[in-house]
DNA sequence: CCTGAAATTGTTGTCCT
DNA sequence: AGGACAACAATTTCAGG
């Protein structure tokens, strides 16, 4: 599916802010209310805006400290795979996973409050999961920047094609 | 701050279905229109919702692999560390970098469209920013899961408090 | 594909409890 | 605090170019 300038405009604009009204978003690509409504749904239909979400501040809710750890399983068996990728979800702590190539099975990124609640996500939680042999922790002091906004190629991949 | 449990409902509301009409989310967590948008606002102008976003498919976008990468500096010199960090910010394929504890200096990272185009970036980009030392590429197989979700507590922490 | 108009639905202030 | 109501605004559908 090919976007042209109108529509790239558009997904940039509710990149940033996803909560435009369709009439203010219509203004700025230069819309009239009705054909932007439609091209906003066509995007939405087409898969190409997934969903929108609030951003809670991870300050507010006293989530400061991001710590990346590195999970080595005892083996590759799938079951093994499959049984830690199930536990691993149910951690609230936890904010995504990943399978890797390289030395460790699994990558996860893990928000906590502080550096003693990461001990207890360590040892009540992590080390507890199903698999489990090795946890390599990485804390971060701080984080850079964080983007959730990607650029819009004028080409992009829709469902059922 | 203290949240109570309609509070505690609008957010978790609000962090999944970010574009809910406010007539909806006040039926949802069982609010009058007009008590519900006073929440809402109260929650915004307190910095408890950060802002809110439409996420595009990264699928739909052509850039499926995340790839992390572990960058050393040629020093700590905090002229070295600011130049880096100005300039990784500038890479559209960096999605996140972080300033790490432990072996390497930073974690960024970053979305591509296959191994192909990382080889581009490592090359063209990653490895031509100012002060980079080293790089260690960990390659991400398959996405398990991700959250933007978080869980919220009954206390916040409140903008000029 | 667009515009423009019409019907529906949502937003948001004010006032009252 | 919350609710009801009312004026206004936005959404959404549809006819017609």
């Amino acid at each position: 599916m090919r976007l042209d300038s109108v529509d790239i405009s558009i997904l940039t604009e509710l990149q940033d802010h996803g909560r435009l009204t369709n009439a203010e978003l219509a203004e700025r690509v230069g819309l009239s209310a009705s054909a932007c409504h439609r091209r906003v749904k066509a995007l939405e239909q087409a898969g190409v805006i997934d969903r929108y979400v609030a951003i809670l501040s991870e300050k507010a809710l006293g989530r400061g400290i991001t710590v990346y750890v590195q999970v080595t399983l005892d083996n590759q068996k799938r079951e093994t795979l499959v049984a830690f990728e199930e536990a691993v979800e149910t951690v609230p702590e936890v904010m995504e996973c990943y399978l890797m190539s390289g030395d460790a099975d699994y990558l996860v990124r893990v928000l906590v409050r502080d550096a003693n609640d990461y001990e207890r996500v360590h040892r009540e939680v992590l080390s507890g999961l199903p698999g489990v042999a090795r946890l390599v922790s990485s804390f971060t002091i701080r984080r850079v920047f964080s983007r959730t906004t990607m650029p819009v190629p004028d080409e992009v991949v829709v469902k059922g094609d």
